[in-house]
RNA sequence: GGCUAGGUGGCAGAGUGGUUAUGCAGCGGCCUGCAAAGCCGCGGACACCGGUUCGACUCCGGUCCUAGCCUCCA
């Protein structure tokens, strides 16, 4: 197999060879942990499931996605409930690895957080400065971008192109306008520890730097992160760690997702078109989230609206329809091992992970299986839609209960539509067919559907 | 203002220098006691203007428009 990735470093597909051709190492830049996650929180640890689940095929992969848990915004949340950051960062994180299970997304292997880092970033820090990519002035230490002659390079702008258009006042202590804190001094009712420089806390991008070389080294395979990172956070993130490593590549491929659109613009709190995740997941089940999130291609804007969601749940409807009537049951093992997926899907993932026309593959599948009449080739295309629905993290429901289970209606039990479902079979066969149309609307007012077949009478949740 | 992505049928969203994306919605048919599900088929698109080419939605140039980044941000 042959994996091509966009790298945004070179603004251009690459053939995906890692430094070890059988261990790869792949950090993704997690959440800060200091509310509840929006959908635009969720597409990248999806898209990057998605990666790890297409690497893992061929390599022994390592991933990493690490825990914000210590910075302003929690400290300002921590403040407000005039309680320890510790108190805020548990339930939020605790929180967001919910929201995750719900999207199907499997744990990393390693999940780093800031505050079990700190000497580590302190000795980084150190090395910086004794470096001299690194300067300590009153009570912050700054990043020296004019020592870096590189920086730019990932986003493309020049040094000077940045102030052109810089809307921020830059704080009188900085030797040249684009340098970065490191550390900075924290007040005496702010969370700090001790440092060299005096009591305080890291700045925002040295954490990942540190982070990495602590669990991967110098170098790794993959950096990953929402579009809206690559200025100024792995920018820097590349100046810290190429700084501190004499020069020597900190990351082989990086890869940008897109941002998610809700009424064509970002998501942002002060348009006031925040959508929580939590919310949509009471809206309609984990996976149809993560299909919506995978409609569309990874690099690409998603729009979100209202539809997006509705139309996602029924392409499952249409894909779990599929492996029902092909008699498939049960809940998918993870890794799914006793069929291989079939190569349009992985072709399609192979290819910068192209979700949509590997999705559109599943749906070609489906329609296979729902036209085939002999019930093994059915069965066994079913099994194959399965096996590749699996590399996106889809169909791994059992599909008999994702008909029966939907949260849209509860109002009957189980039992008792069996019930009335067989008893309506019987006034069929006795050809009572008014009687069988009653119960037929009774069950629909319930929110039951019902599908006859010659194998008999099956029913489902109407959405 | 600078940098970076885009503009595809009613909607979402792939792709390609000449042949069907796909899903939903719509229309016709089959199946069904009637439905539902499913199957078969049908329409409908490549922002605009030039250029290259035997031929461009696909390449090149220009115009217009949109989004993101340049400040915390997935």
């Amino acid at each position: 197999m042959a994996l091509y990735l966009h790298n945004t470093l070179s603004r251009s597909r690459e053939l995906f060879e890692p430094a070890d051709p059988e261990r790869v190492t792949m950090y993704v830049c997690g959440p800060t942990v200091y509310n509840l996650s929006h959908i635009g929180n969720a597409r990248p640890p999806v898209v990057f499931d998605v990666l790890a689940r297409v690497l893992r095929r061929s390599y022994q992969l390592v991933y990493a996605r690490n825990i914000t848990d210590v910075d302003d915004k929690i400290n300002a949340a921590a403040k407000t409930e005039n309680v320890e950051i510790g108190v805020v960062t548990a339930r939020y994180f605790a929180a967001y690895l919910e929201d995750m299970a719900m999207l199907g997304v499997q744990l990393p292997d390693l999940a780093p957080r800031v505050t079990d880092h700190i000497p580590q970033i302190v000795n980084l820090i150190e090395r910086l400065v004794a470096a001299g990519h690194a300067y300590e002035a009153e009570e912050h230490v700054l990043f020296s971008v004019a020592s870096y002659p590189e920086y730019g390079h990932l986003s493309g702008r020049a040094l000077d192109e940045m102030l052109a258009g810089a809307r921020v006042d830059v704080a009188a202590y900085k030797r040249d306008p684009a340098d970065f804190v490191l550390w900075k001094p924290s007040a005496e009712d702010v969370v700090g520890w001790a440092s060299p420089w005096g009591r305080g806390r890291p700045g925002w991008h040295v954490e990942c730097s540190a982070m990495v070389e602590v669990h991967f080294g110098e170098t790794i395979d993959i950096h990953g992160g929402g579009q809206d990172l690559v200025f100024p956070h792995h920018e820097n993130e590349i100046a810290q760690s190429t700084c501190v490593h004499a020069g020597r590549l900190f990351c082989r491929y990086w890869i940008h997702n897109g941002l998610i659109h809700v009424e064509s613009e970002k998501m942002s709190k002060s348009v006031g078109n925040v959508l929580l995740l939590r919310d949509l997941l009471s809206e309609a089940p984990g996976e149809a989230v993560r299909l919506a999130l995978l409609t569309a291609h990874y690099r690409q804007p998603l729009e979100w609206t209202p539809d997006v969601l509705a139309e996602a749940q029924q392409k499952l409807d249409r894909m779990y329809g599929a492996l029902r009537a092909a008699g498939v049951s049960g809940v998918q093992q993870h890794g799914g091992a006793d069929e291989l997926p079939p190569a349009s899907v992985v072709d399609a993932l192979n290819d910068d992970l192209n979700t949509p026309r590997a999705l559109a593959a599943l749906f070609k599948l489906a329609r296979e299986a729902n036209r085939e009449t002999d019930p093994e080739r059915r069965s066994a295309i079913a099994r194959s839609l399965r096996a590749g629905a699996g590399l996106l993290g889809l169909l791994e429901a059992d599909p008999e209960a994702w008909f029966v289970d939907s949260a849209a209606s509860a109002a009957l039990a189980a039992a008792e539509i069996d019930t009335l479902v067989s008893r309506r079979e019987q006034l069929r066969k006795e050809g009572d067919f008014a009687a069988a149309d009653q119960i037929r609307s009774q069950l629909e007012k319930a929110g039951i559907v019902i599908e006859d077949s010659s194998a008999g009478s099956r029913w489902r949740r109407a959405r």
